[in-house]
This record gives structure tokens, sequence and C-alpha cells, in this order.
DNA sequence: GACTCGTGCGACACCATGTCGTACATTGGT
DNA sequence: ACCAATGTACGACATGGTGTCGCACGAGTC
């Protein structure tokens, strides 16, 4: 029921799979890595491998160079995380942090707007 | 700027404080570790020693036996959590993960009716 | 066959966390 | 004044996640 957390450098992973859709480890490595040959190399395959044991990446062996793709969109980590949070800590609710966070006015106006236009519109 | 978590443990100790305003440690020993008195009293004391550090409680040295409170509200945590959270996923706002949410009906009708009152509560 | 590139993974250092033990201070009872 | 009990402060440790690196092996090319 719980997915597991993306460390930093497993996000900064992720962030270029949610770009680019198919990636071989080598592009990944010249993009999180540039420069740097010898030592990334590995970095950057153990934490492919770690993500693909958490469920996050999926990898097509169909060729000796692998490709991977993210298993998971963005907007499913964060809301995923987002619900987490909430019964971590609000008893499943997100409504007391919202609350607070514009009482406290930590939200902008538009930010405002555009979660009330998305929550009229999901449902009726 | 960024506020620091709380781990599981350290949680524990907060959801005490949130209920009971001033606590000793002896208090929230008794309900964590109900039984050991041993060790959980350098356990306790550990735990509370970093939340102050963390900033998260504040301690009263007035008297012999130390008094301790939150120093932050559980709303304002949760609200600083999902702020981080939106920060770190999608560009600070919660827009794109409550809409995944909305759209794969994974929010209760209750909760986005509750939601969409607050937001239109807050409004200017 | 030697070179290059990629994969797979063992190994490591680092840090947060949860736990325990203990030294020391303070208090209350007699 | 002394002792037992209680509390504080903190060193120490095991554990687990994370980021990193190196190396052995396999497949392809010249």
């Amino acid at each position: 029921m719980t997915m597991e957390s993306l460390a930093n450098a497993e996000l900064a992973v992720m962030e270029l799979l949610w770009e680019t859709e198919k990636m071989t480890a080598r592009q990944i490595r010249e993009q999180l890595y540039p420069g740097q040959l010898r030592s990334a190399n590995g970095t950057v395959q153990r934490l492919l491998q770690r993500l693909e044991k958490k469920g996050f990446i999926e990898k097509d062996r169909g060729l000796p160079v692998h490709l991977f793709r993210a298993m998971i969109s963005r907007e499913a980590y964060a809301g995923n995380q987002l619900k987490s949070l909430a019964q971590r800590l609000t008893g499943g609710s997100l409504a007391p942090a919202l609350t607070h966070l514009i009482d406290e006015k930590e939200l902008s106006r538009s930010e405002i707007r555009r979660l009330r236009d998305i929550l009229d519109g999901g449902k009726g």
C-alpha cells in the first residue's frame, strides 16, 4: 500500500525520465554528471538498479544497451506523497494543513484560485 | 527557510505534545514506553534533546524536572511539509498532485467538499 | 586478440535514527 | 548529614538508507 520514497539522487534520475520517456544509462550519466566518465558510470547504474527494485522505473533489456523509463508519473508520485503525508500527520485529510497555509497566507492568490478550480471541476 | 523533518520516534513525541501542551520527560516515557523504566529513560531524553536542537520543542528549565512544549503546531508542521513536498516535486504548486488525486478518484467526496469549502473561505 | 562500452554488483563512507548505559546533579525521607 | 530515588546530559553503538567508486564480466568493433 505504501510506496517507497525517492532519495535526492534518485529523484534527479526520475526528473530526467519524466522529461524524456526513454533514456539509456549513458544519457542519464551525461546529464547528471557531465564530465566524469569513470566513476559516475557505476553510480548511475546503482541508482537505476535501486529505482528498479523500488518499482519506480522499468528496464528494457531488449537491446544490449538498456532503455529505462519511468513507471510512475511525477503527478502520481506527488499525489501519493501528499496522501502519505496527510496519513502520517493529520488523520488522512489535507484539510488541516491547507487551512493553516491559507490562514497564514502562505499560498498565493493564484495558487488558491488554481486549487479551487481543480476542486470545482472534479466532481459534481 | 527549510524546516527539519520529524523522524518516527520524534513524531511520536510530538503527537503527545500536540495533545497535552506541557509534559515532563517522565510522562512522555510512560506513554511511549509503558513498562520499561531503565532504558527508555535515556531514549526519551535523547529524543527530546534532538527535538529541541531541531527547534520543534522548548524546554522550561525553571523547575528541576523540566517541562516540554511544542514550538510548532501539528497544522503548521503539516503545512510546511506540504509546501516542501510541492517545492521538491512540482515547482511549488500543489495543483498537479491534487489534480492527479481527483482524476484517479483517490479523494473521497467529503474530502473534496471539505477542501473546497476551505478554499472558498480563504479568499481575498 | 585488444579496445571500448555497458552491465551488474560488491564495497565503502557517511549520516540520521533509535536505543542503551552511565556519570552527575538534585531531591526527599529518615 | 546520609542514602535512595529520580532526573538530566550525553557518550556510545547498531542499524539502515544513501551516494559513491571500482572491478569483473560480456558483447561488439577494428
